[in-house]
DNA sequence: GGGTGCCGCTTTTTT
DNA sequence: AGCGGCACCC
C-alpha cells in the first residue's frame, strides 16, 4: 500500500484490519465484518482515499441495499473527499439509472412507471385473465410472487418453462410471458426488472459491458450477504477488466432469502473471485460484552455457518434480560414503564430506545401503552402513507399523466371519483383494446366507436380521456402543482367529502399531506418534474422516512432495524411460531434464517438488551397460548431470566390496564407452574414418558402428553400442544424434551 | 348497467 | 384497512 497527501486523517483511527481492507488499492476483496464492526466506516473511508490516490470519482460505484444508507454514506464521503461524479445509490436505483440510459437500447420507452408489488399483483391478475387458468385457483400475489423469483434468479420466461414441473409453476409458466407482454405494452417495470434488465444487458451485450466496466472502475457493494442472482451478476459483470470489487458483508446478517438473496454469493466469493484478498473485522464497538456473549451463544447453533466470534471492545455493561408476561398488553405496559422511568430519571432520553419485531402487526399494543405513559414514538413503516387509497389514486393520476400506457393506473382512476364507468363498460373496453392492440386509454378516447358500450359510459371515457390528455403538459412542471391541477379538475376532494362524514376529514388530510410531500420535493429537487416524484415515492422505502433525531421512541420490524443501532434494545413477542415464524418451521434452513434475524436484532443494542415474551398472546381475533420462542433457551445462563405476573395465581391487580392512571403493582418473582394435568390412561411398558408429562417439541412447541401406546419400535406417543392441536409420533422418532412431569 | 353496503380475507419479512 | 365478491336497489 501507498500513502497519498492526506491520508492521515482517514486511517488515523482505524484499527489494523480497517485499515488494510481501507488501503486495499486493485484486486478483488471480501471484507468479512460482524456487527459494530465499522463497515459503514470503511467503506466511506475507502472511497475517500480511492479518491485521494487519484482515482477518479467517476470509476467509483458504490451500492447499497436502502436509499438511507446510500444517503448517509454519500454525507460521510463528501466531509471526508470531493466525490462529485461517484455514484452512490442503492441497486434499484442504479437499475432506474441504467434503464433510462440504455433504454434505447433495450427497446423500451425512458418514460416507463415503475410498478410496486401492488400493481404487479393487478397486473398478474389481467395476465391471468388472458390464459385459460382458472383465476380463483391461483391469486394473483402468489404467481406474481413466482414471477418475482424467477426475475430475481434471471429466468426468462422460456426458461421458465422448460423447467417449470408442478401444476402451479406451470401455470406461472403460461402467465409470465403475457405478464411480461401486459407489463411493456403498458411502459411499465417492476422492482425487479430494475435488477432483471440491467443484469441480462451487461451479460449479454459483450460491448455494453465493456463499456461501463470501463466506465465503473471500483465497485463497492455493502451488505453483499443479501444480494440475489441478478444484483451478482450486475457487481460480477463490472468487475471483468477492472476487477476491483470490494464487497463487505456479514453471512450471519443475510435474512432477505424470501426476496431472493443468496447467502453462497458471499460464501463463495473467493472461488468465483480465486486470489481475492479476504478480510475480517471483528472487533465490535457497539455492543457490551454480555450482549455480545449472547448473541454469539444463539448464532453459534446456526449448523451452515463458519464459526466465528465477535470480541468486545467495551465494558461488561448489565446483563441481558428476559422477561416472561403474562400477555401482550402487559408486555407493552412493562416497556413503555420502563422507558418512561429511565427518562423521567433523565438518564435516558426517548430517542435512546427502539421496539423490534417480528411483524408490523406486532405494534398496536406498543401504541396502546406508550399513549397511556405519554411516551412519544414513531413506527417505521414509510409504505402507510402512500399505500393509503386516495394517496394511490392521486398517484396514478399523475401515472397516467407521464405514461398514457400505463393500464393499470387507467383501471384505478377511469372511475374514480365515478363518472358512470362500471365493470361491464370496462371490460368491453378492455375487449376492444386487446383486439387492437391498444392501450386502454387509446380505446377510450374512440370509445363512442365501440359497439356495446352505452353512449352515456363512451362519452364519460371520452371525457377521461380528454381531461388526462389536457393535465399531461403538467407533468413537466412541480408535481404539487400537478396534484393541485388533477384534484381541480377531477374534484377528488369533493367526491371524499359526500362519502363518509367520519373518515372524510382523515383522508383530505392525506391529500393535503401529499400535496405539502411533493411540494418539499420540488424544494429540494427543483429540476425534477413529475416523474422524478413517482420514481422518488415508488423506491423509498420505509427506513428513509425514519428521523433519528426525532425525540422519540423507535418501533420497526427486525429487518429495517438491519445497519442501525440503538443504546436500549428491546425485543418482545418472542414465542415460537412469531420469532421463529410459523412459516419457516418446516424447514431447518428457514429456522436458521429467522435465528440469524434474531442476531440481527440483538447485536443493535449498544448498552441493554430486553429481551421478552408472554404467555398469552391475541391475534387474528383469538386468544392463544404461547409457546417461549426456541431462541431464549439457546442463550447462555448469565441472562437474567425474570417471570412477572403468573396468571394461575389470580393475584396481580390488572385496574391500569383499564383506566388511564397507571398504578404499581407488584412483581412477584416465582417460577412458572406446570400445566394443570388432566388424567390420562396409564400405559404398562416402562417408558420415558408417560401421560400427563409436559413435553416441548422442536417445532410444535410445548404440549401434555395423553397417551403411550404400542411397545418397541411402534411405540407411539399421542400429544395435545398448546397451539398446534393433537398430534401421534413415533417415540423412538421424535425429539422431545422432557419439562415437568404433570400430573 | 351502475352504485352502494356488507362480509370475509388478507400479511411475514421488502427494494 | 383495503378490496373483491355478492346481494340489492335505482
Amino acid at each position: 500500500m501507498q500513502s497519498g497527501p492526506g491520508d492521515a486523517p482517514l486511517l488515523a483511527d482505524l484499527n489494523d484490519a480497517q485499515r488494510q481492507a481501507v488501503t486495499h488499492l486493485d484486486g478483488p476483496a471480501l471484507i468479512l465484518a460482524g456487527p459494530g464492526s465499522g463497515k459503514t466506516r470503511v467503506i466511506t473511508r475507502r472511497i475517500a482515499w480511492l479518491i485521494n490516490q487519484g482515482v477518479k470519482p467517476w470509476h467509483i460505484l458504490a451500492i447499497t441495499f436502502t436509499n438511507k444508507a446510500a444517503g448517509e454514506m454519500r454525507s460521510r464521503v463528501e466531509a471526508l473527499a470531493t466525490h462529485k461524479g461517484a455514484i452512490i445509490s442503492t441497486f434499484h436505483s442504479f437499475g432506474v439509472r441504467f434503464m433510462r440510459q440504455h433504454a434505447a437500447r433495450l427497446g423500451l420507452e425512458p418514460s416507463f412507471t415503475i410498478y410496486d408489488q401492488t400493481d404487479r399483483a393487478r397486473m398478474t391478475k389481467i395476465a391471468i385473465e388472458d390464459t385459460k387458468i382458472d383465476s380463483n385457483r391461483f391469486s394473483p400475489e402468489a404467481v406474481g410472487g413466482a414471477i418475482s423469483r424467477a426475475k430475481n434468479h434471471l429466468l426468462s420466461p422460456e426458461r421458465y418453462a422448460a423447467e417449470a414441473r408442478d401444476f402451479f409453476a406451470r401455470a406461472v409458466a403460461e402467465v409470465y410471458p403475457r405478464y411480461e407482454k401486459r407489463m411493456r405494452d403498458a411502459g411499465a417495470l417492476d422492482f425487479d426488472d430494475l435488477l432483471y434488465w440491467p443484469a441480462l444487458a451487461l451479460r449479454n451485450d459483450a460491448s455494453l459491458r465493456a463499456e461501463c466496466d470501463e466506465r465503473w472502475r471500483y465497485v463497492l457493494v455493502d451488505e453483499y450477504q443479501d444480494t440475489n442472482t441478478a444484483q451478482y451478476a450486475i457487481a460480477r459483470n463490472l468487475s471483468q477488466d477492472h476487477p476491483n470489487l470490494f464487497v463487505v458483508g456479514d453471512p450471519d446478517q443475510s435474512i432477505y432469502k424470501f426476496r431472493g438473496s443468496d447467502i453462497r454469493n458471499i460464501l463463495d466469493f473467493e472461488r468465483d473471485y480465486p486470489g481475492a484478498r479476504v478480510l475480517h473485522l471483528s472487533d465490535n464497538y457497539r455492543s457490551t460484552r454480555h450482549i455480545l456473549r449472547a448473541a454469539d451463544a444463539l448464532i453459534a447453533n446456526n449448523q451452515q455457518r463458519k464459526p466465528k466470534k465477535l470480541t468486545p471492545r467495551d465494558r461488561d455493561g448489565s446483563p441481558v434480560e428476559v422477561v416472561t408476561h403474562d400477555d401482550q398488553a402487559r408486555e407493552a405496559e412493562g416497556v413503555a414503564r420502563l422507558v418512561r422511568q429511565e427518562v423521567d430519571r433523565g438518564r435516558r432520553s426517548f430517542r435512546d430506545f427502539a421496539v423490534l419485531l417480528r411483524m408490523n402487526a406486532l405494534t398496536r399494543a406498543f401504541e396502546q401503552a406508550f399513549i397511556r405513559n405519554k411516551v412519544p414514538f414513531q413506527i417505521v413503516k414509510g409504505l402507510a402513507f402512500f399505500d393509503r387509497k386516495e394517496n394511490k389514486d392521486v398517484i396514478a393520476y399523475l401515472r397516467l399523466m407521464t405514461n398514457p400506457r400505463d393500464d393499470v393506473s387507467f383501471l384505478r382512476v377511469v372511475n374514480e371519483p365515478p363518472r358512470g364507468v362500471g365493470a361491464t363498460t370496462l371490460e368491453r373496453l378492455q375487449e376492444y383494446a386487446a383486439s387492437r392492440e391498444a392501450t386502454l386509454m387509446a380505446a377510450a378516447a374512440q370509445a363512442e366507436f365501440i359497439a356495446d358500450i352505452t353512449p352515456k359510459a363512451a362519452k364519460s371515457l371520452v371525457a377521461f380521456a380528454r381531461l388526462l390528455g389536457e393535465l399531461a403538459p403538467l407533468a413537466e412542471g412541480p408535481p404539487h402543482e400537478a396534484i393541485t391541477k388533477v384534484l381541480e379538475r377531477t374534484r377528488y376532494r369533493e367526491s371524499v367529502k359526500s362519502k363518509d362524514a367520519l373518515t372524510d376529514d382523515d383522508r383530505v388530510a392525506n391529500i393535503e399531506e401529499l400535496v405539502t410531500a411533493a411540494r418539499q420535493f420540488s424544494e429540494a429537487n427543483p429540476d425534477s418534474g413529475v416523474a422524478g416524484f413517482l420514481e422518488n415515492i415508488t423506491l423509498a422505502g420505509d427506513i428513509d422516512s425514519y428521523d433519528t433525531r426525532e425525540e422519540s421512541v423507535t418501533m420497526m420490524t427486525l429487518h429495517a432495524a438491519k445497519g442501525l443501532e440503538f443504546p436500549v434494545v428491546f425485543m418482545p413477542a418472542l414465542e415460537q411460531g412469531l420469532l421463529p415464524h410459523e412459516r419457516s418451521l418446516n424447514s431447518p434452513g428457514d429456522v436458521e434464517e429467522e435465528r440469524r434475524l434474531c442476531f440481527v436484532g440483538m447485536t443493535r443494542a449498544m448498552e441493554e438488551l430486553h429481551l421478552s415474551c408472554a404467555r398469552m398472546r391475541e391475534f387474528r381475533g383469538r386468544t392463544i397460548y404461547t409457546v417461549p420462542s426456541m431462541f431464549l433457551g439457546e442463550l447462555p445462563g448469565e441472562v437474567r431470566r425474570t417471570e412477572r405476573g403468573v396468571s394461575e395465581t389470580g393475584g396481580h391487580d390488572a385496574a391500569w390496564l383499564d383506566g388511564d392512571t397507571p398504578v404499581e403493582r407488584r412483581e412477584p418473582a416465582r417460577p412458572a407452574p406446570g400445566r394443570p394435568a388432566s388424567p390420562a390412561a396409564a400405559t404398562a411398558a416402562p417408558c420415558a414418558y408417560e401421560a400427563g408429562n409436559i413435553v416441548q417439541h422442536d417445532s410444535y412447541g410445548l404440549g401434555q402428553v395423553l397417551e403411550v401406546s404400542g411397545h418397541g419400535a411402534t411405540r407411539k406417543i399421542r400429544i395435545r400442544f398448546i397451539t398446534q392441536g393433537i398430534r401421534t409420533f413415533l417415540v423412538d422418532k421424535v425429539a422431545l424434551r422432557k419439562v415437568a412431569r404433570g400430573g
